[in-house]
DNA sequence: AGCACGCCGACT
DNA sequence: GTCGGCGTGCTC
């Protein structure tokens, strides 16, 4: 009997084949099935989807499929259904979202290849626990035990808002053992949001849970493996035989036919948000997986998401996430004493180490967390990039022989070349942007291009030989902090050490690793980097963190740059002082022009419900997300005006649908960086007080981004995407 | 997106 | 005379 399968291929977003395709088969097959199918001239991986009722394609043009890749089970139910929210949540077609959730080499393998893969990895036999005592794990502290007990106790989902070092990731181990333990088979899933997070991570369940289910059983899944490692992983865990899946964002997708947990680390990191293709929030969409596949949903966080945060507030007042407080760190309650305000000379830092020696009562929450101190640039040398106290203690606790990590957001030495005589600057000739000076290699690079060129000696424009840089980046920082530090020995009388961290110093596969062993290792002194030192990594024998100067986030025109800095601050704090034995006397410095800023002074208070409080009031008066709910449409053309042209019209095809259904649609702008590689760019905000309606309209006006991308309005524009839920606008 | 077909300039 | 530029158009 011939059958007329529907079959979903990776079809471009822009082609006219959006939905499944019609194939000809002799066989049933089973939706969720992986097939080759004929394309044009190409063969490629398809998958079987949802039956229609009647063939909906001319029969004499349909063609046969090419083979099925026995051996797999389906892809389940759950699976397509997640596909099929996402694709329509984020206005992409199915086909795109489907099979870029497979791994890629799933993709060119022949089903031959396929099967000799399946037959080379033995099913391992079933895992013999190991008698005896199980891993040894660490006691629990009366807050975990707490938190664990109701997460067992209600269906969620969890919002888990525990301080760093508080132990998060215990919990999650002790949830995810007991979800394991619970049903035979079940599966747990674990989100981190870098690649460099996964294998300290993937350590950490191996030891746990190597034991008890086998080291096989834990897998991981992100970008950085092999095509060959990430298809051994994803066929582990769409047979079952991984029972952990720890990854990246890409993970949301994985196939997992029992999947009964999913933990999402850090919810509040943007990497949750793809950022090219269909661009999905991987936080968001294991929420919805969790309510799919009855499956529980943990979100951690130390400085949660603004969106989260709302979603946890009690269920009275219409929050739908079930919020969790861990506040105190794990080790010793030593109780720190209140700081002393409005430090401002190295003399006074004596005074306020004796004072710490000195317990007395301060609120549970502040207990053991490091002591933010700010320190009033308005008060101190100008020009000063480390001011003379925060210079005085780095040099304290290298006489100690304890490490300082400084950082600053944005790397290169300069972040712009400048000639006084013709005011000559280092504009990147492809976008609109300046190039950015990197004096170690001597080029200017222009970081939203690539552009690289060798720093001319003289001014390009006049011939001036008196070219300066502007500003600063962390090369220069590292510099200038050596000059600062020539004379400061180490305890045992060498020179201070200094190690620069950021993308520059990491590009290297393996060059993070080794220079994070250097500090742990003790070699370093201060550590020098951008936001990617304040992520994640344990360093235990830090026990001073200094922003530099961090006071642009406040002024943004990005109403979440205050989210995204009181957030890298405070996890920033984290990094000092996790010793416990070392902890008393770690602190955080923020030098500012704006010492009283809220922001600031919740920071000092490690208070994150007060800020965020501040920040919701502030966002639901603005009528800004969580209240409102947005999506952009981005145009790119040869010229500002065809992308704009392209987005009037789609605007104007649009305008009464948005009336009716309360949708707002903003006027098209250019993008901040409105030239990258020669392209102009042009964006328009779409926002509305309801998600079913913005929903809604969205789902409607596609077809006229279609038809307008193909109409006159649509000359010269090379592409067009929506952005819904967008980070940054 | 691929990968075709298709119609005009500098090469063995 | 061909090799090859990338401009439109199609793929169940």
């Amino acid at each position: 009997m011939t059958h007329w399968p529907s079959v979903l291929v990776q079809t471009p977003a822009h082609s006219q084949l959006a939905g499944p395709l019609s194939y000809r088969s002799e066989a049933a097959l089973q939706p969720g099935s992986l097939v080759r199918v004929p394309l044009g001239r190409r063969e490629m991986l398809g998958i079987v989807w949802t039956p229609l009722a009647a063939a909906a394609y001319d029969p004499d043009k349909t063609r046969s499929i090419a083979g099925v890749l026995a051996g797999l089970a389906p892809l389940s139910d759950a699976w397509r259904q997640l596909v099929e929210f996402a694709a329509g949540y984020y206005q992409r077609s199915l086909g795109e979202v489907a099979l870029a959730a497979l791994p890629p080499q799933l993709r060119d393998l022949q089903p031959e290849q396929l099967a000799r893969r399946l037959k080379r990895s033995v099913p391992a036999a079933a895992f013999q626990p190991e008698p005896g005592p199980g891993s040894a794990t660490t006691a629990l502290t009366v807050e975990q035990t707490a938190v664990i007990e109701q997460i067992q106790a209600s269906p969620g989902p969890f919002l888990l808002f525990g301080a760093t070092g508080s132990g998060k990731t215990e919990v999650y181990l002790r949830c995810v053992q007991q979800a394991l333990e619970r049903e035979s088979g079940a599966q747990a899933l674990v989100m981190v949001p870098e690649i460099n997070l996964t294998p300290q991570l993937e350590a950490r369940f191996i030891e746990r849970f190597g034991p008890l289910f086998g080291d096989s059983a834990v897998v991981s899944l992100h970008s950085g493996m092999t095509n060959p490692q990430r298809l051994k992983s994803w066929l582990a865990a769409h047979s079952g035989a991984a029972r952990i899946v720890l990854g990246t964002r890409m993970a949301v997708f994985a196939s997992m036919p029992k999947l009964r947990l999913i933990v999402v680390d850090e919810e509040h990191d943007p990497s949750y948000k793809q950022q090219e293709g269909a661009r999905y929030s991987a936080r968001d969409l294991a929420v919805y997986r969790g309510k799919l596949e009855d499956a529980k949903v943990i979100l951690g966080s130390a400085t949660p998401s603004l969106e989260s945060w709302h979603h946890s507030r009690p269920a009275d007042e219409g929050g739908r996430y079930v919020r969790l407080h861990m506040p105190s760190r794990v080790g010793a309650p030593t109780v720190r004493p209140e700081p002393v305000e409005g430090l401002t000379n190295a003399a006074a830092l004596g005074a306020s180490t004796l004072r710490q020696a000195q317990d007395r009562p301060s609120s549970a929450r502040t207990a053991m967390l490091p002591l933010v101190r700010r320190v009033d640039m308005n008060h101190q040398p100008k020009h000063a990039v480390f001011s003379p106290p925060l210079l005085e203690a780095i040099k304290a606790r290298i006489a100690r022989g304890e490490q300082s990590m400084v950082f600053l957001n944005r790397r290169g030495y300069a972040p712009v070349l400048h000639c006084s005589d013709c005011d000559w600057k280092s504009e990147c000739p492809h976008c609109s942007a300046y190039r950015v000076f990197h004096k170690i290699d001597r080029t200017l690079r222009c970081h939203h291009c690539g552009f690289t060129e060798r720093v001319p000696r003289n001014c390009p424009a006049c011939g001036n030989p008196d070219i300066r840089p502007m500003g600063r980046g962390t090369e220069k920082l590292e510099e200038h902090l050596a000059e600062l530090l020539a004379d400061v020995l180490r305890p045992d009388g060498s020179p201070v050490r200094i190690v620069r961290i950021d993308a520059d110093t990491t590009k290297l596969k393996g060059a993070l690793e080794s220079q994070l062993a250097q500090v742990h290792s003790g070699e370093v002194d201060v550590l020098v980097g951008t936001q990617m030192i304040a992520k994640g990594h344990d360093f235990r024998r830090i026990t001073l963190v200094a922003a530099v100067n961090p006071d642009s986030a406040l002024f943004s025109s990005d109403f979440r740059a205050p989210e995204r800095l009181f957030s890298l601050l405070l996890q920033a704090t984290g990094r000092a002082g996790r010793d416990a034995g070392i902890s008393a006397g770690s602190e955080m410095w923020v030098q500012t022009q704006y010492p009283t800023h809220p922001l600031y002074d919740n920071l000092k208070k490690h208070d994150y419900p007060a800020f965020a409080a501040g920040q919701l009031k502030e966002r639901e008066q603005a009528g800004l997300p969580p209240f409102s709910f947005q999506a952009l449409v981005r145009a790119e053309a040869r010229t500002q005006e065809a992308a704009q042209a392209f987005l009037n019209a789609v605007s104007a095809r649009g305008s009464e649908a948005a009336a009716e259904l309360g949708v707002t649609l903003y006027p098209a702008v250019p993008m901040s960086v409105q030239r990258v590689a020669n392209v102009e760019r042009a964006q328009m905000l779409v926002e509305s007080p309801s998600r079913a309606a913005l929903q809604r309209f969205l789902a409607d006006w596609h077809e006229s981004l279609h038809a307008v991308r193909q109409g006159p309005e649509g000359k010269g524009l090379i592409r067009w995407a929506v952005d819904v839920d967008p980070l940054t606008i």
